[in-house]
DNA sequence: GTTCGTGCAAACATTTTGCAGCGTG
DNA sequence: CACGCTGCAAAATGTTTGCACGAAC
């Protein structure tokens, strides 16, 4: 199977992504799963659990928070989503293609988030990878800044 | 006022430290506070709101949760300690000197912390200061790792 | 004596769990 | 129809808040 999204990949991508993970694994392919998966590909950024279940909620789709809990952990473990633990009260999410990866400056003044990409930070890692003989699973690079 | 702690510093360093900035901030010197610190400074490593109260209980110097709360935030402003949120149900802290900075490696395995430095990094975050025009206050820096 | 800190209990927020009933396959 | 999923309510957890009493200065 292909398990990879593409770089600007539709919700059709998405969607027909998680339908063969669900199918594969033979869990059920209820609507609620495809209502979330269509609020998250919806969202540009960052988002938590209440922004899901508020944003579902507008749209006449309400779902409860323990089925958008459960969602999101399996698109965790699928890695079609991203979880971030940046400090503030909640969990943060966001979607991911599996081609790139990308890390967080946070602007603390205004709680911005920018995301960036360095390619010598990505070697770096590799370096660090092979100097304690593990395998990075997960990695975390934030910067909490002050504008100059 | 130096406001720099040695590389090696010894409990009465650090705890004259703080005494001088409670007092040039007028805040009280209480022995709570003392105890609080002097339990921080005999840990190695990470800990918690639980460690450092279980800690004191056992001592017979027990305070309450609501005041290591209290006493940990202050630290953490005073930079006399660290915060980290690695993801688990609850807040990290680590004392510090202001003098050295790491970054930490999970063993996703085991849970093992190990703390490590790397100059190509700080380089790197210097760079990216300049680049984005930012003065970086915190950063985090993680690697969810498996052994190889 | 005034201000600040402590500690209790309650409040709060997020997340997890137990379970009855329903939907998917 | 068997099993998995949803959603409600309750529990669990970590953290914050309000307040009365006591300690620091």
């Amino acid at each position: 199977m292909n398990i990879e999204l593409s770089e600007n990949y539709s919700f059709e991508e998405y969607r027909s992504l998680f339908y063969r993970i669900l199918d594969e694994k033979k869990l059920n392919k209820t609507s609620e799963r495809f209502h979330i998966l269509r609020a998250i590909y919806d969202t540009d950024g960052h988002f938590t659990v209440n922004t899901l279940y508020n944003k579902l909620k507008s749209k006449k789709y309400q779902v409860s928070k323990t089925t958008i809990y459960n969602t999101l952990s399996l698109l965790e473990s699928f890695y079609l989503i991203e979880k971030h633990n940046f400090g503030g009260s909640c969990a943060q999410y966001e979607k991911c293609d599996t081609s790139t990866s990308h890390d967080h400056i946070i602007i603390i003044d205004t709680d911005e988030i920018i995301e960036f990409k360095n390619e010598k930070l990505n070697l770096l890692i590799k370096e660090i990878e092979d100097t304690y003989k593990l395998k990075v699973a997960r990695r975390a690079f934030t910067l909490f800044c002050h504008k100059k």
